[in-house]
RNA sequence: GGCACGUUGGAGAAGAGGUUUAACUCACCAGCCUUUCACGCUGGCAUUCAUGGGUUCGAAUCCCAUACGUGUCACCA
């Protein structure tokens, strides 16, 4: 099945749905990549055929996400390749058009049912289809109906026996019975086609040469087969890709969706992930490159590595502790002044006017996974947090509140003409440890815990002291130094 | 329920009959570094590949069955 020489043609259909669902943005990712890493063509189109579905705006989202993202189109709305229109509701009269021809040549039917009557054919639980009710209608009573003007819809014609199989470039051969599908939809009521016939026409109409998209299609595709066999057309490769799962708070897996938390793209970029790390953290997700020395690419990397025979065949689970290591790993390697770019607006906002947002910018660099954390890291400059005894006894400096209360008064007049910057800071406190024979983790303990009253802090003693500034910093101390005495 | 697909550690995964006493990454644990935390560094973390049979001199790798999981059976995509 690797035969064609002609370039290959691969394309992402999105509903507009308002989001872009992280699975959604991967199957993007995974085409787009296929027809880089040829001379391919990557073409965007919209799946707007469901008229009670529609949201405003839907498209712009998915336009700026691959945006963002840097999955160019060559072709698609605004982008004209010849092939266009690119949004399929535009294209209404087309399909009409070959879904009367597949009648016309009876590979498909007119049905009249109501969707009352269809709905008696369900069980309890949903299941069951339809009962091809209308399938051998003589061609006068249909003419008959047709013109008294009767809403009626036009059903593919499944073969009653037999079988159909097709060859998935990552599943391999899949086949399913005739008699498990269900003759379909392909025309609604409305005179709207249903995905499972617009995208056959689209995808044969516009040259797609590569269908990618998720395996929960990997059972209808016979039914697609079967439509471009009824048309004479060459039928597509098809490369359908290993569902993205998450895990509920019950422990179950299931399809990734709403209730495994941010699982569209706008979400993680709004919980503080940033878009070339998501990228990356999903592109291992079902794909692994050859080589697996490294973990971090760039969108060109991942080009010069990408293959469909490295595609996996079983689903993978969305773990946000993997996707928090690449972003600290991105954020890492932000500049300085990049990094600063991103957390200055958050902690100019939260800050008071003496801290220095400079400085705690950079402490904050290193120790951030993401741009959201922030808030709660540095809550004890914000504002001060209430005293906590406990705090000063640590066991591996070995201090007590005693102790502490001891040294922050042997501190406390050093500090008020002292050299108000890090180094200078902790050269005075390491000297007076020296001095004074306390150990030095245990004043750097004391001084930490009386600015910061609290444990775990975006950096020491020093750091603190120059972030907050002298006045506030001595505040501190002295309002520590009275409620030790207490 | 029918059908389809999947099953290597907590997560992503390499592996495609012998040189695997199962690579690598995240998470986790321990140690070092150290003014806390983090960063960084070092080490640990599956004698076992869902289970049971079979083929073979030899199986995570091939075959069969069972179990479990997921997907799908819409005038949604």
């Amino acid at each position: 099945m690797t035969e064609h020489n002609k370039a290959i043609v691969t394309r992402f259909a999105p509903s507009p749905t308002g989001y872009m669902h992280i699975g959604n943005l991967r199957t993007a990712l995974y085409a787009w990549l296929l027809a880089r890493s040829g001379q391919g063509r990557f073409i965007l189109r919209i799946e707007d055929t469901d008229q009670e579905r529609l949201v405003p705006g839907a498209v712009q989202v998915i336009m700026d996400t691959l945006r963002i993202t840097g999955l160019d189109y060559d072709e698609g709305p605004g982008v004209d390749g010849g092939h266009g229109p690119y949004v399929q509701s535009e294209r209404k009269e087309i399909y009409r058009e070959y879904a009367e021809k597949l009648v016309a040549q009876g590979d498909a039917y007119y049905c009249f049912c109501t969707p009352e009557r269809l709905q008696t054919l369900h069980d309890a639980a949903g299941i069951g289809g339809y009962d091809r009710h209308c399938r051998e209608l003589s061609t006068d009573e249909v003419a008959r109906r047709l013109a008294a003007g009767e809403p009626h819809v036009i059903r593919q014609k499944i073969p009653l026996e037999g079988e159909t199989s097709y060859y998935d470039e990552v599943f391999g051969q899949i086949t399913l019975a005739n008699s498990d599908m269900q003759d379909q939809i392909l025309l609604k009521a409305d005179g709207f086609p249903t995905y499972n016939f617009a995208h056959v026409v689209d995808d044969h109409l516009m040259g797609v040469t590569h269908v990618v998209r998720g395996s929960e299609y990997l059972t209808s595709t016979p039914k697609y087969a079967l439509l471009y066999d009824a048309f004479g057309w060459e039928r597509p490769h098809y490369v359908h890709l290993p569902l993205l799962m998450g895990r509920g708070e019950d422990g179950k897996v299931s399809k990734l969706s709403k209730r495994h938390g941010a699982v569209s793209f706008q979400d993680l970029l709004a919980a503080g992930y940033l878009p070339q790390a998501v990228l990356n953290y999903i592109a291992l997700l079902g794909w692994c490159p050859k080589d697996n020395n490294q973990e971090i690419f760039s969108l060109d990397e991942l080009i010069a590595s990408f293959s469909i025979d490295a595609i996996s065949k079983s689903p993978a689970i969305f773990d946000y502790d993997k996707l928090n290591w690449f972003n600290s790993e991105y954020i890492k390697a932000l500049s300085p002044a990049e990094f600063a770019e991103r957390a200055l607006p958050q902690l100019k906002a939260i800050c008071p006017p003496y801290v220095d947002t400079a400085k705690l910018a950079a402490l904050l660099h290193t120790r951030v996974s993401t741009l959201a954390e922030i808030p709660a890291m540095v809550d004890f400059i914000a504002a001060r947090l209430p005293f906590d005894a406990a705090l000063y006894a640590n066991k591996k400096n070995k201090t007590t509140p005693e102790l502490c209360a001891e040294i922050l008064t042997g501190v406390r007049p050093l500090l008020s003409d002292a050299v108000w910057q890090n180094d200078a800071l902790f050269a005075l406190l390491k000297d007076y440890a020296a001095a004074s024979g306390y150990k030095a983790g245990a004043v750097m303990w004391a001084v930490r815990v009386a600015v910061a009253r609290k444990a775990i802090t975006p950096g020491g003693a020093t750091e603190l002291l120059e972030v907050l500034g002298r006045e506030e910093a001595l505040e501190r101390i002295d309002q520590a130094l009275q409620e030790l005495a207490e």
